[in-house]
RNA sequence: CGGGGUGUAGCGCAGUUGGUAGCGCGCGGCGUUUGGGACGCUGAGGUCGGGGGUUCGAGUCCCUCCACCCCGACCA
């Protein structure tokens, strides 16, 4: 390719609207362009790297048996009134209706889809197991779109479907896709960890991300200073300190003007945090009030708050709902609240003496005891984890650690297959519904994650297995000066015959012009061809990562290349921490 | 959806008490230059986000709508 006639140029600044750094040096190596808030067109070299990423993505699925096929982006909204999530999905689901008035979504994802192909074409035990795949448009409206390809509304991902007999034979596809994504994502070079994660509105029995490293990751993971326990914080667990068993005290009202948050209370009273019983208010989407009771050193971990009380969501009461059922805000107590759904923590339900609200401005009660003093409806483990807490498997200490999600895996079961009848004949003949998994990769995410893990300060430093080309030729020399032009010509003829991609800078351009956009595109080796290489019969080599160019005769060039393109392949490929 | 911010040339930005729009980079032409974002001359490029209002006069003041970004909510 040459540059002079690249689509898409470099750009010295990067616009204002772009923060993080991946995205900032997306849009100026040309790789991107935005269109609205979360629509970006991959211009051809960031297209390029996408589709590198879609042959290694390919690749490993077609070694696990995966078979690709291709679904609409359009789908009547039938179907989804069938599978339920017409109803359960909220606005992120794009609907709209056809000429003929009928009702039609955007795919956010093609779980429906894959059960009703299965319903038509899979009847016996004999055709199990499947695994099929496609990269596919999703449209997802998300609330907030952000930092460039990260988190985006309309998207490329990569979903397979796993179908089985039963749930042992969900195991083996489920692990086959474990193992397909950790070599994929391994090729890519990325820093990644395997943790567990909330099923969320996919619904299922089990789910795992896979989450590449990243100050500017949307996601926080708590990991064991020892390596074996990592978790997305939604479902992290930690170990809760043994609580010796302690007198219950009577029950005292104490004035305590001005309190109402729990450090004023703390220091008002000379208490710890973990004395207090903090009030935490929800409405749940089934309407019911939610009086969540945790110690006042925990926060809620609202998945979990879900999770317990079984609300598909969970968002914050407002004041008035609060007070219409006995509580006061700041000063909230589950003593004498009515019709409220009351989910204690389980640090509240095996310690003693808390000092917790009187549901009236000004006021605390000191030895609340839960069974004594009010009765929890559910008693849960909802305290979110963060760092410094001890680790449930080993009693280590967790770390945080933000990450950006790049691929996630779930075991689905039959929850699609039932609601839409995809059922096999057994060997007795009896039906019996189809076991679902369901395992997805956005391929521009993952090219951002890319360059989010992979920088420097002049720009890109693209992995070879992704990188839009494998070489950047460089021609140092006046317009005029046809000499070396021409010998630039013939090597670029020479790496080409070769099979080497190249990006050949054949602009009439300085040469730091050149020098600083092959930086900033960072593609794995430079070649420079100037008078001053010529008179030697040379060319300089340096690898985007080198800090130092090396000189080698043209005549040892093609191995020279072929030698540290192998060696940087070699080097870049990385493996996950065990989860 | 709540909070905050920004919309002026392709990109980055300035524009004073209201007086008819500029700078840098980039882009075209000519010339000089050629190993880390050269220089000179010259030129093109603007519904100042949209609409309404106040005013003799609005980029600037008022109202309203829109878009985009950030934080939160949200998120397979």
């Amino acid at each position: 390719m040459r540059m002079s006639h690249m689509f898409g140029r470099t750009l010295r600044d990067a616009p204002a609207d772009a923060e993080i750094v991946s995205h900032q040096l997306m849009v100026r190596a040309g790789m991107i362009r935005p269109l609205g808030s979360g629509l970006f067109s991959l211009l051809p070299m960031g297209y390029r790297v996408v589709k590198k990423i879609e042959k290694i993505i390919r690749e490993e699925m077609d070694a696990i048996g995966g078979q690709e096929l291709l679904m609409p982006v359009v789908h009547p909204a039938d179907i989804w009134k069938e599978s339920g999530r017409w109803y359960e999905v909220g606005p992120e689901l794009a609907r709209f209706k056809d000429r003929a008035d009928r009702d039609m979504v955007l795919a956010m994802t093609h779980e429906e889809i894959v059960a009703d192909l299965t319903r038509q074409d899979i009847s016996s035990y004999r055709q199990l197991p499947q695994i099929v795949y496609h990269l596919q448009t999703k449209f997802r409206d998300e609330p907030r779109a952000r930092a460039g390809l990260i988190r985006v509304r309309e998207f490329t991902m990569k979903d397979s479907y796993s179908l089985d007999l039963d749930e042992a034979g969900l195991d083996v596809s489920y692990q086959k896709h474990y193992d397909a994504y950790n070599k994929m994502f391994g090729r890519m070079g990325l820093d990644f960890i395997v943790v567990s994660a909330d099923v969320g509105m996919m619904g299922g029995s089990k789910s795992e991300e896979f989450m590449a490293f990243s100050p500017n990751g949307e996601d926080t993971l708590l990991i064991c200073e020892n390596h074996d326990y990592a978790a997305n914080r939604e479902v992290a667990v930690f170990a809760r300190p043994t609580v010796m068993s302690a007198e219950k005290l009577p029950l005292e009202k104490v004035a305590t003007p001005d309190t109402p948050t729990i450090d004023a209370l703390c220091k008002f009273l000379n208490i710890t945090r973990d004395q207090t019983a903090k009030a935490v208010f929800f409405e749940g989407a089934s309407g019911a009030f939610i009086f969540a009771v945790i110690r006042g050193d925990y926060d809620i971990n609202e998945t979990a708050l879900r999770q317990a009380t079984g609300e598909t969501d969970i968002v914050p009461a407002s004041p008035e709902r609060i007070r219409k059922h006995g509580a006061e805000p700041g000063y909230g107590s589950p003593i004498g609240v009515t019709d409220a759904v009351i989910v204690i923590d389980e640090s509240i339900a095996n310690g003693y003496n808390f000092v917790a609200g009187a549901n009236e401005p000004g006021f605390h009660y000191r030895n609340v005891n839960a069974g004594r003093d009010f009765e929890p409806t559910i008693i849960a483990n909802i305290a979110s984890a963060a760092a410094g807490m001890r680790c449930s498997v080993c009693g280590g200490e967790l770390q945080e650690a933000r990450a950006i999600e790049i691929g996630n895996i779930f075991k689905l079961g039959t929850r699609y297959t039932e609601k839409l009848k995809a059922t096999y004949l057994d060997e007795e003949g009896r039906p019996h519904p189809v076991v679902m998994g369901s395992y997805g990769i956005g391929s521009g995410r993952a090219a951002q994650t890319i360059v989010e893990q992979s920088h420097d300060e002049k720009g890109i430093i693209w992995p070879v297995n992704v990188a839009p080309f494998d070489i950047a030729l460089l021609s140092l020399a006046p317009a005029t000066d046809t000499e070396t032009s021409a010998a630039a010509e013939a090597l670029l003829a020479e790496l080409e015959a070769a099979g080497y991609e190249v990006l050949y800078d054949d602009r009439p351009e300085r040469p730091g012009v050149k020098f600083n956009d092959a930086d900033l595109i960072g593609l794995p080796i430079r070649l420079s061809v100037s008078p001053r290489t010529l008179a030697n019969n040379q060319v300089e080599m340096k690898a985007r990562k080198d800090s130092e160019a090396v000189l080698v005769d043209r005549a040892a060039i093609l191995t020279a290349v072929r030698d540290r393109i192998e060696a940087l392949r070699a080097s870049e490929l990385t493996w996950p921490t065990e989860s």
